[in-house]
DNA sequence: ATGAAGCGTATTTAGGGGAG
DNA sequence: CTCCCCTAAATACGCTTCAT
């Protein structure tokens, strides 16, 4: 079946005359009633009783016409989505972020995106740490941003380190752990500990500095906006990068016995041929200046949380702990 | 180069309707 | 009732395009 057959019985089932049909198809009469015939014989009977002024559909016409009437939908919709694709009118790029990164950091980066390439869309969408590679690998999304802590990636999948950044805890302003200007690894132990669900930091930071033992879990939320409402409300205290803009009822601090640093990294499938949009947000993404990002985000929380180095306390742990993703 | 498919022109076939 | 004209659909044949 041809889609110009298609078309020329539509056409056909809604004048019910050869002859117009033809005009309206841009063809002569004989070569729509060839085309009708021949889709005729490939459908295995007759489409269209030949009635003269009196012609009608035959129950297989009445049949075929709903389904190739969607057909000739879908097609056209078809064209018309490739040619503006081909513009580049609708292009997405589905960008997925692990729960402890925050979309704020890609707001500038989108900007140059969008400037590139007018028209372009993004999408931007939570994603788990154990299931970001799948996404990836699927097609589902086209690149992912998330930390260093996700440890080793599978064989096809490529990792750009875009900057390196410390790790802190929020809690509510006015709670007692707000007090002081850095908060230590007992402390959060006998603190209400909120946790992201399946994130990458969270697990390196329970399993690598604190043997399990910090965990309490409170309440649990998917990614950093969800944990911030939480603080804010004084019902418990979150891990927060540095690049995280905080809410105004939490404040930050530094950890003072841990020099928790990770990398903020974007994953992309190697390997495949990227799309424009893919290829121009890679390169922005590596070339963007992240550091001056970070000390304006440094110098948000600055105010509260004091220097970022680990500050002497009246009794601290004898030893910092150093990790680095 | 060749064959298949699509299409156009010219012609044929068939039915309806009006005039004589 | 018959003939003629008009309209609609089908057929014959040839040309063009395109894939192999």
């Amino acid at each position: 079946m041809e889609f110009h057959q298609v078309r020329y019985f539509v056409t056909l089932a809604k004048c019910m005359n050869f002859t117009r049909a033809a005009e309206q198809c841009n063809i002569t009469q004989p070569a729509l009633t060839k085309s009708i015939q021949k889709l005729e014989y490939e459908l295995g009977g007759a489409l269209v009783f030949r009635e003269r002024h009196l012609s009608q559909l035959t129950d297989l016409g009445k049949l075929m016409l709903p389904t190739l009437e969607r057909t000739l939908l879908a097609v056209e919709e078809a064209r018309t989505n490739a040619k503006k694709f081909k513009r580049k009118k609708v292009a997405t790029l589905r960008v997925a972020l692990t729960p402890m990164i925050s979309a704020s950091i890609l707001m500038k980066p989108i900007a140059a995106l969008t400037t590139q390439l007018p028209g372009l869309q993004v999408d931007l969408v939570d994603a788990e740490s154990s299931n970001v590679f799948e996404g990836l690998l699927s097609g589902d999304v086209s690149a992912a941003l998330g930390s260093s802590c996700i440890g080793p990636t599978p064989e096809r999948i490529e990792r750009f380190s875009l900057f390196g950044e410390r790790v802190f805890v929020a809690c509510a302003e006015g709670s007692q752990m707000a007090e002081e200007s850095t908060v230590t690894l007992k402390d959060l132990r006998s603190a209400k500990w909120l946790e992201a669900i399946d994130c990458e930091i969270y697990r390196a930071f329970r399993e690598h500095l604190c043997e399990g033992q910090v965990a309490q879990p409170g309440h649990r939320g998917q990614g950093l906006q969800h944990l911030q409402h939480l603080v804010s409300a004084n019902l418990g205290v979150m891990l927060t990068p540095e690049h995280a803009p905080a809410l105004p009822d939490a404040v930050v601090r530094p950890i003072a016995d841990v020099d928790f640093k990770h990398t903020v990294e974007l994953f992309v499938v190697g390997g495949r041929q990227y799309s424009p949009a893919l290829d121009a947000f890679i390169k922005i993404c590596r070339r963007f200046d992240w550091q001056t990002l970070l000390t304006k985000a440094q110098a948000r929380i600055a105010p509260k949380a004091g220097p970022f180095t680990a500050m002497p306390r009246r009794q601290r742990d004898p030893e910092v702990v150093r990790i680095t993703a």
